[in-house]
DNA sequence: CTGAAAGCGCTTACAG
DNA sequence: CTGAAAGCGCTTACAG
């Protein structure tokens, strides 16, 4: 069933279907319009996507991209909801998704030629190596989470620095005087970064001192815990009443291992995580932590890539999801 | 950059590069594709495979099909995991992705039209109605945990009756003689009711009897938990020493209500739960449970659909990914 | 070994 | 309002 046949079925020729299909009305009479209709829904006609494709030089294909890491990517839920989100939108809109992740920036670029793929959405990548993929400039394209000055595609990323602000704040309201941050590997700038400016500017204005060394423990390749990691954390924690974790999945692992080593929380030991992951309500003590609706972060991606591409909108906003507090059982009040 | 292009610069014509690109080395002399092969890589061509999906009726795209849930499917870890193996493979082979929810099988047919899709991978749909699908009968496909005695495509699942009855033999073994087993809504013939019979048959192969009503609790809607609910769950667990639960999932949140409920874990009740999720290592007491590799699921599937494509395979088998037995903290042993 | 030509199913100026 | 024709970038018998 093409076209064609439909052309052939009616008594009109091919360009009329076309017109028909694509919504042209007002090239073709009503009485037209109403026999082509009837026949193509009757025939059970689907379009050939490939050839408009190659007609339009535009596929209507969203691609999304990140990055092809050793132990599987869309594992980390946050990345599953987001993909979630972004189907959502996608396929709302008539939109067909592909994914794939990449070794390299060239492999967008091949991608968005193989199939005219119309925009892309682009996960985890880090944001100062693509400027230099000239050949990619006048792709719409959407960032998640990439913080980088001269950005020059939309990013769409959550209020990192207002959360951690909220999550060292409220340590500190329920009377904490000597709190840490702990998180991976920090990258400047980044979701971290911000969450880390977040709760130093917390700290500062209750008057209280900020030391990096002092307040800060980055660490590395601590999945699983490795002993001389353990025990930086153990050190770390030694002198605080409570400690801002950057990512809840990180939250529960230190919550586990302090618990292994006698600790008891938040008696002992307050922590507040970030993310509200589905298990952070699920552990014991429920976790304290700064929640973000991340289906909606892949929601408002895929509404704004799409939003390019059909206004030709050429503005490129920097969109911040909100983050809130979420109270529950990991943080003690200290009386003063 | 066309294959007109490069078929100009070098000096012959468009079937010749052609030719080239597709390694119909017999066709060309040696001299030719050199010359052939140095423009492709100084011009950076790269094919426009709308155009040679339309020539050829096939795209190398792979399609992976979801149900259109009202709360997002990917958030499930099992399925992000699955895509996770899938991804891999797809791109190893140099096939293109495409996902999509759906709410109606002929959606399957309309995308395999649209885009000369190659093969499915089938989530979570529901078997017997496929069949009925007339039109999609030469696709080639590939279901995930589809049981379905008519089925007419592969299958990948897991060993779920095996997995199941490690688990209620594990808790037998370890002295519990009245044990139970707890689960969301049972198809039939699904993963969970092979479970169960896994269940069942560990229990009368000790001996012992196994009855429907005393043995096995089903609930449904259970997230969060509600009343009602957690009282049939209070009662079900009361006259017994172990549990087995269908998913990691149920097994943590059936934890954090016996906890709530001043149960201590694994001393006053046993649990063990199954799938082996990331979190399960995490929670408190550390949740003894079946490991089944998801990833591992994923890229069977997807090398499986493949090697019909390719092979024109037309066997369809019925694979089963082992299940095996994690021992962690949430059983005890019970002195005879 | 090489090329001319038709075809895949669509769209889109353009003419009438 | 309708149609004839060219074109999108490939592939593939077929002829030489």
């Amino acid at each position: 069933m093409t076209i064609k046949d439909i052309a052939n079925a009616v008594g009109v020729t091919p360009t009329t279907v076309s017109n028909v299909i694509n919504g042209n009305y007002h090239k073709v009479s009503q009485k037209t319009i109403d026999k082509v209709q009837k026949v193509i829904q009757e025939s059970g006609y689907v379009p050939n996507k490939n050839a408009r494709a190659l007609a339009n030089n535009s596929s209507k294909i969203i691609g999304v991209i990140f990055p092809k890491t050793t132990e599987g990517f869309m594992q980390d839920p946050f990345h599953s909801q987001i993909l979630t989100g972004i189907e959502k939108i996608v396929g709302a809109k008539k939109y067909d998704l592909m994914i794939k992740s990449i070794d390299n920036y060239e492999e967008i670029y091949e991608l968005m030629r193989n199939w005219s793929v119309d925009g892309f959405i682009i996960l985890s990548l880090i944001g100062y190596q693509l400027p230099q993929l000239e050949k990619f400039k006048n792709v719409p394209a959407v960032f998640i989470d990439t913080y980088y000055e001269e950005l020059k595609y939309i990013n769409i990323g959550s209020e990192d620095y207002q959360g951690e602000f909220k999550a060292a704040n409220y340590l500190l309201e329920m009377g904490h005087e000597s709190i840490g941050f702990i998180s991976y590997h920090i990258d400047y700038p980044s979701v971290i970064s911000m969450r880390l400016n977040g709760f130093k500017d917390a700290v500062e204005s209750k008057g209280l001192p900020f030391d990096y060394s002092e307040n800060v423990l980055e660490i590395v390749g601590f999945d699983p815990i490795g002993k001389e990691c353990e025990n930086k954390i153990l050190d770390f924690v030694k002198n605080k009443t409570g400690i801002c974790i950057s990512a809840d999945i990180l939250a529960i692992e230190i919550m586990e291992l302090l618990r292994s080593k006698g600790y008891s929380i938040p008696e002992d030991i307050s922590i507040i995580g970030f993310d509200n992951v589905y298990l952070s309500r699920l552990v014991n003590p429920k976790l304290t932590t700064i929640n973000q609706d991340i289906i909606a972060k892949g929601k408002i991606a895929a509404e704004n890539l799409i939003n390019m591409i059909e206004k030709n909108n050429k503005e490129k906003p920097n969109i911040k999801i909100p983050t809130n507090l979420i109270i529950r059982d990991s943080v003690k009040k200290i009386n003063a």
